[in-house]
DNA sequence: CTATGGCCCTGGTTGC
DNA sequence: TGCAACCAGGGCCATA
């Protein structure tokens, strides 16, 4: 699914292709995708715009719009499970996936999804969306020190923070999976309960598993993630846990686990990641 | 503050 | 072989 390192790669390749073009047209062809606005306001508000930049925040891929030299706000896109946005290419025939396809001066964004979960909606001003997300795990914000307080300042398992995008914006369940593992956490860990040692050491995991996802174009193990080109990531090869239930792990060769944390599928290696003492253990 | 569970969706997998 | 049931999962919302 894609998560920061994906998200990333897909802002950075479709840049060249849309930055500085004219939507011209709009097509909606399923309208939950806009997040709750019909397709008419949507198409008023956004045709006509010049796209002035695209960058990303957590997991959107954002699209700031001027009329002429006026702030006309932002295009989000959050692509959720299988959402992909793809840049014109002539060989790229008509996908039965097509949700939302913006016809610039040149060229054509389409917003596939095979799922529909995914969202591409328009905003006068992102700020109060932005402010509601934690800080960006590449950013200036995130450092051990913040981690560690972070941690210490709550009481929840890992995981389910980790997954938490009011807390750290960007993380997924694949990432959060590889990020616990390199740090020998376990996923049902809780934050207060982590020592200073390992959250730096969790710190250090997330940035550099993050930067390398991203170095990779991030990661393809199914059908659904492509880059804007059609290219698969090549992350998956690097994954440690995520997946991998059932097979030795690469650091001790002890037969990795898979449970389900928050509803989410969550693998891990009982050695490398000890279990922590539950509070309602009859004996301990 | 934290945890749980339903909901949205559809293609692929599983079970009989 | 055929078909129905089941599953995955990010974010959001209601509930406890």
């Amino acid at each position: 699914m894609p998560e920061l390192p994906e998200v990333e790669t897909t802002a950075r390749l479709i840049r060249p292709h849309v930055t500085g073009r004219t939507i011209e047209r709009v097509h909606v062809s399923w309208t939950r995708t806009l997040g709750g606005q019909s397709a008419a306001e949507f198409r008023r508000r956004i045709v006509g715009t010049r796209i002035a930049s695209v960058g990303r925040r957590a997991k959107f891929v954002v699209f700031e719009l001027r009329r002429g030299r006026v702030d006309a706000g932002v295009l989000l896109c959050h692509l959720r499970m299988t959402g992909r946005l793809v840049v014109d290419r002539p060989t790229l025939e008509p996908s039965p996936w097509e949700r939302v396809r913006l016809e610039l001066d040149r060229g054509v964004l389409r917003f596939l999804d095979v799922r529909k979960f995914g969202r591409f909606t328009h905003l006068h001003d992102p700020a109060p969306v932005f402010d509601a997300l934690g800080p960006e795990p590449l950013g200036e914000q995130f450092t051990a020190a913040w981690l560690r307080r972070g941690l210490r300042t709550r009481r929840r398992a890992l995981k389910p923070l980790l997954l938490d995008q009011t807390f750290l914006a960007g993380l997924g369940n694949i990432y959060v999976d590889e990020a616990l593992f390199r740090a020998g956490l376990h996923p049902l860990r809780r934050s207060d309960r982590v020592p200073p040692a390992a959250a730096t050491r969790l710190h250090a995991a997330i940035r550099e598993i993050l930067a390398a996802a991203i170095e990779r174009e991030g990661s393809s193990f199914d059908s659904f993630y492509r880059t804007p080109e059609g290219q698969p990531g090549s992350y998956q090869h690097l994954f440690q846990v995520y997946g991998r239930d059932g097979q030795p792990c690469r650091v001790c060769g002890r037969t990795l686990k898979r449970i389900v944390v928050s509803q989410r599928g969550t693998h891990f290696c009982t050695r490398c990641q000890p279990a922590p003492r539950p509070l309602s253990s009859p004996r301990s």
